[in-house]
DNA sequence: CTTGATCTTATGGTATACCATTTGACCTTA
DNA sequence: TAAGGTCAAATGGTATACCATAAGATCAAG
């Protein structure tokens, strides 16, 4: 997977996050190679790897599609999100020990600045949810727990967790992240834990509130 | 992947969990393609995906081997697992509702079975232990979550855990699954929770006690 | 005009040929 | 003998040809 499969992969990733290539959209492996340049054997690897990371589903004979969450499945997301994040955010909160973490402090700044304007750039605050949150899970120092995020929580689910929200909500949003950042350098495991359950629970109430049925 | 790729992944997999090949041991695309009978791109399909679960580590142009836990690894698949696994307990006792559930009770009157006569046999039990904890999180409902227990906690996993337990400590631990059945049973949330708490716990004890290094 | 069978085409699954890189053995030379 | 270089074999990465199947089009019969 050294050149032509990791160019596949990562320029198949980006549509799909992108929205350029919608959920239920087909994807034939013989237009991929002809777009990116590449032969069957890289796409098919790019495919195999999307889909164990269920991004795309394949169904036998029928191809591939980018995958659709369900608000069922989203509601999954979120239940186990609640577990795993305030999980992380304690552990990093224990294995930060009251110092500066820059990488946080970082993206947290960039966050407001993609709020401050009058015109809020959500795509650019997703991305740096995402990454605010994958920094978190690494800060705990367990590689495993980084994976399960990963694989649970990656962009296109945030995407449409955030599809329903209002500005006010992503103010809001930004100040809990904010809270997370001071009690994870503060060193405080149960307020980092209890700063994430209510961060998380939250955007699960607007999802909810917003897609209810299906 | 619908017959050759399958049948390659299945066997690879279960080459690797019977221990027939060892960590550390190289996955040869062209020998495996001999061996079953298959060409190299069903082999590779496997070998992707064999990759993506964390069973094997594939190294640029250097070919795929059979991974090995570290102790840390081990460490740290217990410190997620502990979460996990009672966030499953939890949620499978809500579900279950104070009803009985053959598929468990079933389960573990194998595993006692498997512990009864004078030559336990532990590689059975170990494959029963691993089908109880995945009927758990099956029984949460909750497809996300079973997922990230599956990839956290496969077989070789816990082969891995279970390799120094002596007979008293197996015996503890099918009477911890015991424990474990009646709290969820009973639908009492928080006596399943703990229960599996302790029982992931104890088994990372022991594994700390017999391999404290490298 | 509708319905059904058949055939074509699109497309995924598999096999294999070819290329590039790595690795280790062997030979040369100081 | 040791060090270094060169070369050949092993092996993973890529491209492509071939096969099987499923979806859609076409045509005939009623």
């Amino acid at each position: 997977m050294s050149d032509s499969a990791e160019k596949a992969y990562t320029e198949i990733y980006r549509r799909i996050c992108t929205g350029q290539l919608a959920p239920g959209a087909r994807l034939v492996e013989r237009h991929l190679c002809a777009e990116l340049a590449v032969s069957r054997t890289p796409v098919r690897e790019a495919l195999r790897r999307l889909t164990a990371e269920g991004l795309v589903e394949s169904r036998p004979r029928r191809g591939v599609v980018v995958a659709q969450l369900s608000s069922q499945e989203l509601r999954e997301v979120f239940e186990v999100g609640v577990v795993l994040e305030s999980f992380c955010a304690s552990l990093a909160a224990r294995n930060a020990g009251g110092q500066a973490i820059p990488a946080l402090r970082t993206l947290v700044d960039e966050m407001a600045l993609a709020l401050a304007s009058e015109s809020p750039d959500v795509p650019a605050y997703i991305e740096l949810d995402h990454r605010f949150h994958l920094t978190v899970a690494q800060l705990t120092g367990n590689q495993r727990v980084l994976g399960l995020l990963k694989s649970t929580t990656d962009l296109r689910v945030l995407s449409q967790a955030f599809s329903h929200y209002d500005v006010a909500q992503l103010q809001r949003s930004l100040r809990q992240h904010v809270t997370l950042l001071e009690a994870i350098e503060a060193g405080d495991e149960d307020w980092a834990a209890s700063a994430m359950r209510a961060h998380i629970l939250s955007g699960r109430a607007i999802s909810a509130s917003t897609a209810p049925s299906k």
